[in-house]
DNA sequence: GTCATTTGGTATAACGATACACTTACATTG
DNA sequence: CAATGTAAGTGTATCGTTATACCAAATGAC
């Protein structure tokens, strides 16, 4: 079954291909409405759609828009694709995902797939803080927006963002616990290498030292040495906490990098019988929907994603749209503490 | 900045446009050493890549498969998508990924984008029965691989399948819980729409009927009436688990769609002040990564997606190659059971 | 009645890559 | 030495659309 084309529909309708596209491209003006009614009854008879290849091929123009997360896997970045993804839709771009696992090389050989693809933006959903691999990318036309990765100093690229200010997130829950009395915090991360990671490890660091505490250096691990993105979230979380709560002097509250890794914790605390809250406060940051249902239900940081992701699809279109070039643009939303019962008072004398 | 383009190559390289295809396509036979050195020089040098839509246009084949799934912010659906990525970026081919809300309408305008697109395959995540939405563009020539959605009788048009047996799957929990003493189960699920759920319900019921118990229907709660997929998972199960709950006589077990229903039920039993497993027994079915997390960590079923994935990739790319129309192909494999403990013995005389 | 303008279209050249048929120049064969 | 073969390319039509320029007929102005 051949495929049918726009000269299939000419052919039926008795008109030119010209005007075939003129009725596809709504510009019905040159026309007389019975023209343009039988040339659609020939689309309808024939269930023509337009070759989008050629279409592309012609305009120089895609209606999609790239995705590129570390995993959907990962639950708050399945919700932040379903997001863009609703967003782009709205405005009449398809968004095409791809995980990159953390890894530069993936992101770049994605990106060049992206380009060739003809698709001029994309909207990162984790920055690594190094983008020369995109430069080059970046130096032919494509646009990109990267999710939590405002302006740094060192970078001669304009990369646009829109994100949430991390420093906050993690001042917010650090003052959470102080207020309760917790004066030894441990701090859990995977390898602290977004922008993002190192933003909330500095917000703790600074609320920390505001409240004269000297940061304790050794009640923050950043996962095991030799791992490079392979091990779950869950999992370093687990392996985060039996590190840090097997030490002689134990942290009292732990501030996991985000809600999966606090669910780590969790596993982590009770494998070795360690009750949360009593003997030790937990949180995390992204509010994913598990944060209310785990027990007990955690105390975390929400993330204006919705806005976030409406705003960098926005952003990238207009980018798309204009001509000349623009400096970049930072979008910075701001989160809120959301404080459920992972957290307490901490209690001088409980019992261990 | 003008994008290159074959010709700039072939300008640079002092040989013409085919001599450049030739080489793009691995075709050097037809080349001395020299000359093919000369033109991947160029290559490199100008930063060229070639136009996939102007490739595609010529040639009618897209290195492209579309992937629809009800939402990718489902975990079990995030982790699938991850999964079918993979075995599709093994055989060279990219995905796109779309979200349906499992609402038809939305599927079907995404098969419709994809095939103006020039993809020419598509895997389902989830099944309706009803697949007439689709049906013209079977007809012209997309190929389709379902996952969970063995042949149905009434069903004319060919789909291909792979996937899990969800018969199998309840009755390896039914029996699970019967062995445990448990006699009044209840069922919790959405609305009973795609396959896998009308397929889970039915082993449920088989089950207990060889076991000599009469299925009682007012245990089985497929979501308020007014529901329309809008709901989400936990707390649909949450709802549900508040429903069967308050009966007179309450459940000692209840079975869930699915995990994320299941930690839903775990909610909707903390707020009812009822302990699991002592007064109640909770199975899920998935094994998504947070089933051995949560507290009491979950009894379920583990369904082979990574073979199901590989499977329904590899079905679909020999579709695309086959020219002969071959009969649908239906692909099963078996789930296991994960007992964990959030299923314990039925107590006859607990404390309620 | 002539000239200018508007209405309702059409013919054709691209867009960038590929496939096929074609051309040389040289080597081999009988 | 003519005929044949082969290595190493090249010329050009083509995929399906759209943009630009063009055109014929009808209408309007004076």
């Amino acid at each position: 079954m051949p495929r049918k084309t726009i000269t299939d529909v000419a052919r039926l309708a008795k008109v030119s291909t010209s005007s075939v596209s003129n009725v596809l491209n709504d510009r019905s003006t040159r026309m007389r409405p019975e023209t343009r009614d039988r040339i659609q009854q020939a689309i309808n008879k024939l269930g023509y759609t337009p070759n989008l290849a050629a279409r592309q091929l012609k305009t120089g123009y895609s209606p999609f828009i790239g995705l590129i997360v570390p995993s959907v896997a990962d639950p708050f970045f399945g919700i932040f694709a379903r997001l863009v993804e609703e967003a782009a839709l709205a405005r009449g771009f398809q968004v095409l995902l791809g995980n990159s696992d953390r890894d530069t090389g993936r992101e770049q050989r994605y990106a060049e797939v992206l380009w060739r693809s003809g698709i001029r933006g994309i909207i990162f959903g984790s920055s690594l803080i190094h983008s020369t691999h995109l430069e080059s990318l970046i130096d032919k036309g494509m646009h990109c927006i990267a999710f939590n990765r405002p302006h740094l100093g060192n970078d001669r690229y304009p990369i646009d963002s829109a994100g949430v200010d991390n420093v906050q997130a993690t001042r917010l829950i650090t003052k959470h616990l102080l207020a309760l009395g917790h004066r030894r915090i441990g701090f859990i991360s995977g390898p602290i290498d977004p922008v993002s990671r190192t933003d909330r490890l500095q917000g703790f660091r600074v609320t920390l030292q505001e409240a004269a505490i000297d940061p304790d250096e050794e009640l923050v691990w950043d996962g095991p040495a030799d791992n490079f993105g392979d091990t779950s979230a869950i999992e370093l979380g687990r392996q985060g906490a039996h590190y840090l709560l097997s030490k002689a002097e134990r942290p009292t509250a732990i501030i996991a990098i985000n809600d999966m890794h606090a669910f780590g914790v969790y596993a982590g605390a009770r494998d070795l019988g360690i009750t949360i809250p009593a003997e030790l406060s937990i949180t995390g940051i992204d509010n994913i929907t598990l944060a209310d249902v785990v027990e007990p239900p955690l105390t975390t940081v929400q993330q204006p994603i919705r806005d976030v992701t409406r705003l960098a699809v926005e952003r990238l279109i207009s980018r798309l749209e204009e001509s000349s070039i623009q400096p970049p643009v930072h979008v910075m939303l701001s989160p809120k503490l959301i404080v459920r019962t992972s957290t307490a008072h901490y209690q001088k004398n409980k019992t261990l």
